[in-house]
DNA sequence: GGGTCTCAGATGACGTTGTCATCTTGGTTA
DNA sequence: TAACCAAGATGACAACGTCATCTGAGACCC
């Protein structure tokens, strides 16, 4: 026998992987409710048990991805068989392969968070899941998972420049890596004028802030 | 008396700054075909005489701003009372403005490219104005004025740091601004583990830039 | 100048989608 | 066992992109 708990677990799981699936393979507006719903063996109306909306339902996709990352980048920092110069190499190549395996995942990562007034809706029993159920606010949740992976990353420059300049070179590496990533994935990189790539970005970064070392 | 031609280009332009309208004001999803019509004094089925659907008028609208940005960039390139440092920095602050200033403008500049096959149609006469239109096809249009920007921004980083080194330097400034004005308007920057603003930012690239000089 | 052509725009229609209100049902609990 | 509750099913609705078709006025040729 299956307890409800369980079976409600495993149709949110569902619900997530049929998402996260659809939006590998067409992006955002091949996410329906409708497909979604079939690919996870229940109905149009079923996600909304479980998530606000639509919007809802890919914030939670990113989230989980956020989380994947930040995983990634720590078992990387605390490898001992790599170079503080190697971590930072890894972490950034992470970020960036993301971009390039699975870039509409790689865009929900870095939509504009935050719930437009209109979106709070007004329904009773949504409302109270939203202050009581364990999932609370989606945005929020994926500014946490997506401020985990900066912790990380910010641990591996530390490691790298020190405690005192991480914050800028962190800043400006993370940064840096994103543009990178997301310039490749919309075919900005690789023209005529800019026919640079990645990694070759990565290493120059790398070394740029390796040699400037620790005066900001 | 109003020619025919002088016609449907002010609609044509009435309905790019329709568009560019609901762009700033609710996104992409805000700019509905109906309402641009209605904004234009046309109804919901004339954008179809002037662009293939909602996604090409979407991308003219990207192709104007990034002939816009580019003609920025060209002014500022040639102002002789800037020191070349001074004309990277405006360059760089000039992308990371329209980023802070029209977000959702911003991300239509760096949109994926490319039709998807589906999107060519079939329609007789939508074929013939593909082909003969003066307008050809509308994502190699926003390329080709992504790359004259680009082209800009190079001479730019061309005058710093010699035409040697520009296209390296080149491609590693212009995805470093784009990170930073990405990450700024989806809320990444500013964080707690990343507090940098983007004017520091530029700073440090900009300086570290000039100081490394030439060796890439 | 009259007839024909051409094309910008109007209109009606269709399928799809997100969302909601309502209903059903089977595990849960007193 | 009976009341209860929430997960899910279902019907419905408005909005949207898109297309085929129709209309009318400027353009063009004789």
């Amino acid at each position: 026998m299956v307890t409800r708990a369980e079976s409600a677990a495993l149709t949110r799981r569902a619900l997530l992987d049929a998402a996260a699936d659809l939006l590998d393979l067409g992006g955002p507006e091949a996410v329906t409710l409708r497909e979604v719903g079939a690919r996870a063996g229940v109905t149009r109306g079923a996600p909304y048990r479980h998530f606000t909306g639509k919007d809802s339902l890919l914030t939670a996709v990113a989230t989980e991805s956020w989380e994947r990352i930040a995983d990634q980048v720590r078992a990387l920092r605390t490898d001992p068989a790599r170079s503080a110069s190697d971590k930072l190499r890894g972490a950034l190549r992470t970020l960036i392969g993301v971009g390039r395996d699975q870039p509409h995942l790689y865009q929900m990562l870095f939509r504009r968070h935050g719930h437009r007034p209109e979106d709070l809706g007004e329904g009773l029993d949504r409302v109270r899941r939203q202050l009581c159920g364990p999932a609370g606010d989606p945005a929020a949740d994926r500014v946490r998972a997506a401020a985990r992976f900066q912790d990380e990353f910010l641990a591996v420059v530390a490691d790298l420049v020190g405690e005192r300049n991480a914050r800028h070179y962190g800043a400006l590496l993370l940064t840096s890596a994103h543009g990178i990533a997301d310039m490749e994935l919309s075919g900005h990189l690789g023209t005529d004028a800019l026919r640079a790539t990645p990694d070759e970005l990565v290493d120059t970064l790398v070394r740029m802030v390796t040699d400037v070392g620790g005066t900001p």
